[in-house]
DNA sequence: ACCTGAACACCGTTCAAGT
DNA sequence: ACCTGAACACCGTTCAAGT
C-alpha cells in the first residue's frame, strides 16, 4: 500500500493507474473507463498515463490482468482443495471460473470480450490464460493416468472442457441466461450439471 | 435493393444505415464504427440516424440483427441438410455457428461481445437467440425419442450444447486458439473433434 | 525523469432551423 | 415528416513546457 496524496512522483503510478482502472471498471462498466477517467481518479493529469503506458489499449491491458491474475489464483485453489481427485477439480474448476465471471461481469468482459486488441506476442493476458489452459491439461493428465478420464489428446479434451466452462460464462455474463437461472446459486448449480454432462462425454 | 442517391426522403435510410454498419464493421472493425462513421457512409448527417435510432445503442443493436438473422439461416440450413440425423444436425449446425463466428469476426463479436446494452425485454436479438436455442432444443429433442441422445432435462442438455460451441467460437473468434488451429478448416475439423466428446457426453 | 496543459481531430447527443 | 448544422461536453493522442 502506498501513501501520500499530491504528487506520483514515486514511480507507482503505473500501479496506481491499474488500480483506479479495475475499480471504475467495477462501478462505473467497461464504457466508463476512458483513459482520462482513470487518470483523474488516479489524480493525475490526462497526459500522464502516456508516460507508463503506450496507449489506451496497453492500459485496459493492464487493468485486465488484475482479472487475470485473481482467476488464476481461483484456479489454483480449486485444484488444492481438491487433491487426488481430477473429476472433482475438473468440475471445481469450472465453477470458480464461472463465479468468478459473474461476480466480475464488467472485468470478466473486458477480459474476454475481444475490447483489448492483443498486439505483443509475450502479452501477459495470453501468458496467464496459457497458464490456466495449462492447469487444465494436467488436471486431465492426472486424470488419464487414474483412469478417471478417456485416452486421447490431452490438449484437445482440455479445450473441450475449457470451451464449455467459457461458452456458459460468456452467456451467464453477458445476461443472456438471466431468464433461465436467476441467482448466483442457480447459475453455479446449473452450471455444475451442465459440466457432469460434459465429463460424462470425457470419462473412461 | 434501392436506387436514387442524393437523398433519403423515401423512408428507406433506416435499412440504408444498417447495411451501412454492417459493412462498415467487416471493414473497419467493431472499433470503426462510430454513430458519425455510419451516417457519412450512408450519405447523411450526423444527427439524422436519431430520427431512426433512439442512440447509438440501438443502432448497433440493429447491426447486429443482421447477423443474427444470418445465423438463424445458417442454423436451420444445417438442419434441414441432415434430417432425421439428430447427431449430424447437432455436430453441423455447431459447424456452422463457429465457421460464421470465424468468417465474420468483427460482427460476431458485436453480437455477443457484450457491447450492446440490451435494454428493452422484447429485444430482437434476445427474440433471434431464442429462436435459435429453440431449434437446438428441438434437435435434441428428436434425438431422445430416436434414442440417440439420453434422457433428462432437454433445456440443459440444449444448454450444454449451446455453451460448448458458443465458448469455442468465442476463443476462436477473439484469436485465443490461433496458435492451436491456424485455418479455419483446422479450426473446423478442430470443432467437430471437440463436438463429438460433447455427443458422447449426452447420448443414450 | 516525470508530469502538466494547450491543442487537435474525433466522438455522442441535443436542438433550433430549414424543406 | 425528415434532414441539416451549430453547439456542447466528452474522448484519445501529441507535444512543448515546466519541475
Amino acid at each position: 500500500m502506498s501513501s501520500s496524496s499530491s504528487s506520483y512522483h514515486h514511480g507507482d503510478l503505473k500501479q496506481a493507474l491499474v488500480e483506479a482502472g479495475a475499480q471504475l471498471i467495477e462501478n462505473e462498466g467497461i464504457s466508463g473507463i476512458s483513459l482520462r477517467a482513470v487518470a483523474k481518479h488516479a489524480g493525475v493529469s490526462h497526459s500522464a498515463p502516456y508516460r507508463h503506458f503506450k496507449d489506451k489499449n496497453a492500459l485496459l491491458s493492464g487493468i485486465a490482468d488484475v482479472g487475470f491474475e485473481q482467476l488464476a489464483q481461483s484456479l489454483s485453489q480449486a485444484i488444492e482443495k481438491n487433491p487426488d481427485n481430477p473429476r472433482e477439480q475438473l468440475l471445481e474448476s469450472g465453477v470458480a471460473y464461472i463465479r468468478l465471471a459473474l461476480r466480475h461481469r464488467q472485468m470478466h468482459n473486458l477480459m474476454f470480450g475481444g475490447v483489448i486488441k492483443k498486439q505483443v506476442a509475450a502479452d501477459n493476458s495470453a501468458v496467464t490464460s496459457d497458464t490456466a489452459f495449462l492447469g487444465l491439461v494436467q488436471i486431465i493428465e492426472n486424470g488419464q493416468q487414474a483412469g478417471v478420464y478417456k485416452q486421447g489428446d490431452v490438449k484437445v479434451l482440455a479445450l473441450t472442457a475449457w470451451s464449455l466452462v467459457h461458452g456458459y460464462a460468456m452467456l451467464a455474463s453477458t445476461g443472456l441466461l438471466d431468464h433461465i437461472a436467476d441467482s448466483e446459486e442457480a447459475s453455479l448449480a446449473l452450471a455444475r450439471t451442465i459440466e457432469s454432462h460434459l465429463i460424462d462425454g470425457i470419462r473412461d
